[in-house]
DNA sequence: CGTCTTCTTGAACCCTATCAAAGCACGTGG
DNA sequence: CCACGTGCTTTGATAGGGTTCAAGAAGACG
């Protein structure tokens, strides 16, 4: 089932981004502000984006209204992409953000670049899987602050850049429930929190054994 | 937001499939027996796969021995499509199976006509999110009814492929709470149960509308 | 036809959601 | 600079849904 070392090599011929291709830098930039949406469910998919800087959350609402976040997309991050013509999913900027759109007229060559960050992008949702699917409250919130730690360079003190309600969406729980878990873990010592959005890790260790 | 009409064709230029290239359909078929493995947690990964006859499971397990089912595959699908070089699921076949396995040797070209391929795993995995993370027990098994029905060809009368734990391990819950939820559906007059896999959705909208 | 596995059903418990209210943070205007 | 108001967050009490543990029933298979 394995593979020679040099075979394994070409798992990534993919590191040949859109950027390389040279066409992305020079696709326009919007800005949106809080809450802005950048595209919604049911419009025509005709563009992927990437975030220059800001952030992003791609978003699903049930009927009932109860709404499910698949994703947060932070600077450098490319969203948007899919086989459909129709959008199943919205989305919307989180704060001031600039994001680059890229039409997908010259198709074929762009999607050839973009195969790695669709991967990626898969691979993520797949993570995201595990933990709502298998994972307790405070475990998701553990899972979750160690993901936007790696996102912030792995660094132990960092600012939340959404509100506890997102939090909620994104992990399958409540608001409360997560104020519940983060004040179950500052209370163990593991994390410290800075006004509403600061956190800090203390016990590093003992985050990631939560997430087991 | 929107584009002409004329531009949203090209989101798909990804109709090139790897068989339409010509080199899948040389490529070797191997059998398996009801849960041998395909790939393992752990393993590097030289190759993706696509489904012949039979079935696939591709799960993760935690350290603690909760297992989360990513997603279940039939014939015609590909799976263990990833950028990083180690495994991160694992593959098993879910009674006897042939699988079709192509090396990424000429990745640049393969990658190419697996674009649509990748995508839409990455769809239908969103999809998930959003029935684990915001669905009650009941709605989850009714959409995973639904998703079990529309891939038999959108038959009414169709047989479950894999047995409880398995249903249980991808929707989140235990074979329990799903046993519990099918009585229930059955007790609606919603579905009807014949044998342990057999299932007739007698009232499809009613089924639907569970799922919100 | 018997045995083993899988599935269903039951009862008790636990975790998370829900409902309600108080505490903060921040911005506005006096 | 402080009072006030608004929105978000935290905390509390209760209830509901799902898990867990434990049998029992139904299939599958030799």
């Amino acid at each position: 089932m394995n593979m020679p070392a040099f075979e394994q090599g070409r798992m990534k011929p993919v590191l040949v981004t859109p950027a390389a291709l040279g066409v992305v830098d020079s696709m326009p930039i919007s800005n949106f502000v809080d809450g802005q949406s950048v595209y919604s469910c049911g419009e025509t998919a005709g563009q992927v984006y990437r975030v220059e800087f800001g952030a992003v959350r791609v978003y699903r609402v049930l009927a009932n209204g109860r709404r499910q976040i698949l994703d947060f997309h932070l600077s450098g991050n490319w969203f948007g992409l899919q086989n459909e013509d129709i959008r199943r999913s919205s989305a919307e900027a989180i704060g001031a953000t600039a994001i680059r759109s890229i039409s997908l007229r010259g198709a074929r060559y762009v999607w050839q670049g973009l195969v790695p960050v669709v991967l990626e992008n898969y691979s993520s949702a797949q993570e995201h899987q595990l933990v709502i699917g298998r994972q307790s409250a405070v475990e998701r919130v553990a899972a979750f602050l160690l993901e936007m730690s790696n996102r912030a360079g792995c660094a132990c003190k960092f600012d939340l850049f959404m509100p506890r309600i997102d939090i909620a969406d994104y992990l399958g729980l409540t608001i409360e429930t997560v104020s519940r878990a983060l004040t179950k873990l500052k209370n163990g010592n593991i994390i410290r929190l800075r006004g509403t959005r600061g956190v800090e890790i203390v016990n590093y260790k003992a985050l990631q054994k939560l997430c087991l």
